[in-house]
DNA sequence: GCCAACGTTGGC
DNA sequence: GCCAACGTTGGC
């Protein structure tokens, strides 16, 4: 299994949605890098999930549930459907995260407009620390 | 609310 | 094909 992010900003959908929903597809990736970090995906991949505008903050996980597959109405853009997996009782926020000093490389701190990326292993052991109630199957 | 980053568009 | 202008996103 390897591991991504999704960002999403709450209002508009979050982790208590997809809690709510079960399983959701995540459409209107319009960006070339973050596509093809859609298109990497495998079934069972962990997507951690991320709240960007207020709250900058990692609030839960999911999965990615079978194969990525074309946009109905634009084809030449993937989606993913993502399973919810768990929440965080406590956020790891984005601040703890450039505050360890120990993922300025990683695409989360350094392109704040990417809305999803893979995620490196180091990020996934440190998170895991972090909080304790992260663990996905 | 402001600003930086950066993707997209359109004129040339 | 370049680049300026503009729009959008997200952190703060």
């Amino acid at each position: 299994m390897r591991f991504f992010l999704a960002k999403s900003d709450p209002v508009e959908y979050s982790i208590q949605d997809l809690e709510r929903d079960g399983v959701t597809d995540w459409t209107g990736v319009r960006n070339a890098q973050a596509q093809q970090a859609i298109r990497a995906m495998q079934n069972g991949d962990c997507v951690i999930c991320y709240h960007s505008q207020g709250e900058a903050a990692i609030v839960g996980w999911g999965y990615v549930e079978g194969e990525v597959f074309p946009d109905g109405a634009e084809p030449k853009w993937s989606v993913f459907r993502y399973r919810f997996g768990g929440r965080l009782a406590r956020p790891v926020t984005l601040a703890e995260i450039k505050a360890s000093g120990l993922f300025a490389d990683f695409a989360l701190v350094r392109q704040s407009r990417l809305s999803t990326m893979a995620v490196p292993v180091e990020f996934v052991t440190w998170l895991k620390k972090q909080a304790r109630d992260f663990r996905p199957a």
